[in-house]
RNA sequence: GCGCCCGUAGCUCAGCUGGAUAGAGCAUUUGGCUUCGAACCAAAGGGUCGGAGGUUCGAAUCCUUCCGGGCGCACCA
């Protein structure tokens, strides 16, 4: 509602600056005034004319409030203007006209056409999720529930994947575990795939220690120098293997490598975060991408052979933010990226390359193969095949936009490959192209003393340590999820033993993911976030429990009053309101009508800034709002029927609001806590 | 050396495209459960917004520079 009124006030303004001062200013600031007792909205347009029309600000803004308070009816919900400080312009909302609106669930629209493609998670299938997955997978999620068409606005056409490097070292690495550190061959790979299930071991758990010994293993300082040389040998010739498949290496790789995939989709589905599509490495070999990929691009030139300096007999591409080489000089760039080895293989980024133009549907006469991998309750999951068979899923590539959940450090790959779009001539590819990109998790040093990891000196003094899985050193995400479920389950059973104890549980998963996922949502993108139990397993203060038992208590409200929020909202109409709102005594109940109104605009504001932190501070502090009118406010035990009335709106009006809030954020809001 | 990011209260972080007295949470101190549940609320203390210049009516925000920290810069993925 806020955004609606926003909007009108907008063109208003613009329309009389065309009309009056032949101006037009593409951005307008509207904020809102440090008091509510100075309105609802504030315009510091005035300040901005100043310099232009060389008149004062405060002249400025005493005609724009004449020329709009002229016509008030043409902006609907404002009930006055006038001029403030040092040249603000300062509006009033008509309270109870607006009030109404809410209470009927007037709000702007958001969506549009074109399909947008989110691809988020990518974690290498060869060991357990950590908490760094947690914050891409959560930010990606939550990015997609608010592009996604739903029952509260239109939204965009948005698919999400999840891109599966099955054929990478990080695979071979635990290939080379199994075959040279176990001993094992296809067949004894399959009977200890058996035994892991029997035993209800994790194979994700067992891969990430394996994984760790094995990097362990190839820089041994106790082996002499030939034995690391034939080590590094073995990983090379391993992830030969996998890249050229149809051999029993690359079928243990397969094995492995599906069943820690379907781990991370289990782990992640606790989180309720879901895929559409599993691309895979493997088919972006087989079905040979690189190659229509390659003529593409030595047709655009883009790609060229080099013929001299340290790259000599590479094919390469001019590096993103370089200028290159004058035309015509002889002398190599010494600086561009390798694209094709001098053995004549493909880099990870003339892959990516190839990936992303068939995401745009760039790629001539190139397609996945599609097969059903997962079934989630809504929809399928799909997962790339070399040959398609059975029924076809919806068009996942001809992306009108995308957005790559990718850690901060792949920022200069993903450059290149914008860089290569943009060379290529597609621009409107390239300029939506959009990086998602985060700051990466570490630990806090007192973390990861406590989780028994030895730390050097040097280490202690920093304020965080990088995770990493090389090292077999971080947080898994399963680890955390079951502690933050312990830690709840212990608080439910205290406070309410008359439960069933599955129905506890299951208030205490979501208590748990509440607290999950808004610890990885309140941080801005490009902050560190540096991991401490203390704070990620806190049900206080600003959390994700903070908002669901602002939430759980409204509910009870309307339980013991033996109503319901909608039938609440909907005696709205019938009330004389005027006396509640129009006056100072009122602006408590109004401010918390006002900030339920505010949804809208902040989504818009999370889309256009890729920033979901801005929703989680939202909902925190709509969550605060709804506390403080709580106790100011005994509503069960109000006498009079109309102000009773009104209590019970404004508390359904709020609670509306945080439950979509939480929606968004992927957080569920428990029936009791 | 080059590129990107960060530096705001004791700690962890917000502060949107420059705008009205710099805000939260945690921690500390204090007050509030016979009340719709205290996973809560109220109050207090606590900040030269890393330093220095500049642009502007106006700078935490933009520009320059310096200091401190992080992450990238392979014929690895």
């Amino acid at each position: 509602m806020y955004r609606t009124i926003q909007q009108s006030l907008l063109a208003r303004i613009q329309a009389i600056l065309l009309a009056k001062y032949d101006i037009s200013l593409a951005q307008l600031a509207v904020e809102q005034p440090p008091s509510i007792a100075l309105g609802e909205l504030a315009l510091p347009v005035a300040f901005e004319l100043a310099k232009r029309l060389r008149k004062a600000p405060r002249a400025i803004a005493q005609e724009l409030a004449t020329e709009l308070s002229a016509d008030l009816s043409a902006l609907p919900g404002v009930a006055s203007i006038e001029v403030a400080g040092a040249g603000y312009l300062n509006i009033r909302l008509h309270r109870t006209a607006t009030v109404l609106e809410i209470a009927q669930d007037k709000h702007a629209d958001i969506g549009g056409p074109g399909f947008r493609l989110i691809e988020h998670t990518s974690i290498n299938p060869n060991k357990a999720a950590h908490i760094g997955h947690l914050r891409n997978a959560i930010l990606g999620d939550t990015f997609q529930r608010l592009l996604r068409p739903d029952t509260f606005k239109r939204g965009y056409q948005v698919g999400v994947q999840n891109y599966i490097d099955n054929t990478g070292v990080q695979v071979a690495d635990v290939v080379v575990g199994l075959v040279h550190l176990e001993g094992k061959t296809l067949a004894t790979t399959l009977e200890l795939l058996t035994e892991l299930a029997s035993t209800n071991t994790r194979i994700d758990y067992y891969c990430w220690d394996l994984y760790a010994r094995v990097s362990q293993w190839y820089t041994e300082v106790s082996q002499p120098a030939e034995e690391l040389a034939r080590r590094k040998q073995i990983r090379l010739d391993t992830l030969h293997a996998l890249e050229t498949g149809g051999n029993d290496t690359a079928t243990i790789a397969d094995l492995i490598s599906t069943a820690v995939l379907r781990r991370h989709l289990e782990t992640m589905e606790r989180l309720s975060i879901q895929y559409d599509f599993l691309p895979r490495e493997s088919e972006i070999l087989t079905l040979h991408f690189w190659d229509a990929a390659r003529t593409l691009m030595l047709e655009k030139g883009v790609l060229y052979l080099e013929t001299a300096g340290k790259n000599k007999g590479c094919y390469v591409m001019r590096r993103a933010g370089t200028d290159g080489q004058e035309e015509g000089t002889d002398v190599p760039d010494e600086d561009a990226k390798v694209i094709v080895r001098s053995n004549g293989t493909v880099t990870y980024v003339g892959k990516d390359i190839a990936y992303h133009l068939w995401k745009f549907g760039l790629l001539p006469g190139k397609d996945f193969g599609y097969s059903k991998f997962h079934e989630y309750p809504t929809h399928t999951c799909w997962i790339s095949t070399a040959i398609p068979s059975g029924p076809q899923p919806p068009t996942f590539g001809h992306a009108d936009a995308i957005y790559n959940v990718i850690d901060s450090r792949q920022n200069d790959p993903q450059n290149n490959v914008v860089a290569a779009l943009r060379g290529m001539g597609y621009t409107e590819a390239a300029d939506r192209y959009t990086h998602f990109s985060y700051e990466m998790v570490a630990l806090t040093p007192r973390c990861a003393l406590d989780l028994g990891y030895p730390i050097s000196e040097e280490d202690q003094k920093r304020s965080y340590i990088e995770v990493s899985g090389r090292k077999g050193f971080g947080v898994k995400a399963d680890d955390l999820l079951d502690r933050l479920i312990a830690a709840a389950k212990s608080e439910v059973d205290t406070r309410h033993p008359e439960i069933d104890a599955p129905e506890r549980l299951t208030i205490a998963t979501q208590i748990a993911v509440g607290a999950l996922r808004y610890f990885m949502l309140r941080f801005t993108r490009n902050t560190v976030i540096a991991f401490d139990f203390k704070d990620a397993l806190s049900f206080e203060g600003e959390t994700g429990p903070y908002v669901q038992y602002a939430i759980v208590r409204a509910a009870n409200i309307f339980r013991k009053a033996n109503t319901t929020p909608e039938e609440s909202l909907a005696a709205i109409p019938t009330l004389d309101l005027s006396s509640f709102f129009d006056n100072e005594h009122g602006s408590d109940l109004w401010e918390t009508w006002l900030l339920s109104s505010k949804l809208t605009l902040v989504i818009e504001q999370c889309l256009a800034t890729s920033e979901p932190a801005y929703l989680a501070k939202y909902a925190f502090q709509l969550a605060q709002q709804f506390n403080n009118f709580y106790h100011r406010h005994h509503i069960l035990n109000e006498t009079d029927p109309t102000r009773k009335a009104i209590l019970l709106a404004t508390a359904a009006a709020a609670q509306r609001e945080m439950t979509r809030a939480l929606g968004y954020l992927g957080i569920e809001a428990p029936p009791v806590m």
